[in-house]
DNA sequence: TGAATACATATCGCGCACGATTAAATCGTT
DNA sequence: AACGATTTAATCGTGCGCGATATGTATTCA
């Protein structure tokens, strides 16, 4: 014989499962590509979040910290800090907006802009470790893109 | 007139746009998750990654710490503090494995045990808040599970 | 003009996540 | 039994990621 008690726990068990967890899934699936990637980016000594920073100057530079934390949907509370470790390197220049001195703008240097060659073939490198085909990888991009939150 | 250069420029410009990165969709996507089970797990006490390790616990308990690593894909560097936290919250209780000192083992306590009802609860809102039909979820949590690396 | 408000970035503290290293227990082989 | 190799967890240092808060600048509007 099965109470409401034991019901309520097998409901409870199933649904909490693991391996049923979108949360989880994603969470895990987002620490593999980071490790994959750390190999690729230490020939460019770039962390992983840096060189999404720099993916966004390479699309478009000068930005400002704010129209990169919108762009990389981060606050300037991690985006600060990891920008001053980049022009440590030598990688990109921070100066205040002359029209606006709250601002600050972010540019590449000559050393930042040249890597950009070098990232291209870390990108085709995590193609192909990654050993899917190119029309599933592009259907999960864009399903993850829809997750709004 | 176009040179070789530039239309190698192209190609590095098209394939680096962040918009085209699997990686961004991915690493975004998870953060933003997190920052939607911040305000639910906050009623609980517990981090986005503790919850986690308390889903495996739920699963099942006694577990080692590396049965749980290996469950979550994590480093005994990255489990052991976070289960010193969970045990300080008085959620587990860890101990050496008699039969092998090595082994430590980790069981849930009655409050650690008694949180999962509040934890079904938890797992239903983040549904809601989504907003996206069932079905989308498991396809979408399933390709990302394949998502080997 | 001057006070209140809003805005852009920076700072701080906490908790991951991991590589490298260490310490202790166990196992395997002789 | 003994010693080297392996296994298990812990420790340490670095870099995120974010909420809360601070700081300085710009805007608004009375």
């Amino acid at each position: 014989m099965t109470s409401d008690a034991d019901i309520a726990l097998d409901k409870a068990v199933e649904v909490l499962r693991l391996d049923r967890q979108l949360c989880f899934a994603l969470y895990s699936a987002a620490n593999r590509v980071t490790r994959l990637y750390r190999p690729l980016l230490d020939a460019l000594g770039l962390t992983y979040p840096q060189y999404l920073a720099m993916l966004v100057l390479w699309e478009h530079s000068p930005r400002t910290v704010g129209e990169m934390g919108q762009a990389l949907d981060l606050e300037s509370s991690t985006l600060t800090p990891l920008l001053k470790r980049l022009e440590g390197a030598g990688l990109i220049a921070r100066s205040r907006d002359p029209d606006d001195e709250r601002r600050v703008i972010i540019s590449l240097t000559d050393a930042g802009d040249a890597m950009r060659d070098q990232a291209l073939g870390v990108a085709e490198q995590f193609f192909c470790r990654l050993d899917t085909p190119m029309p599933e990888l592009v259907d999960l991009r864009e399903r993850l893109k829809r997750l709004a939150v």
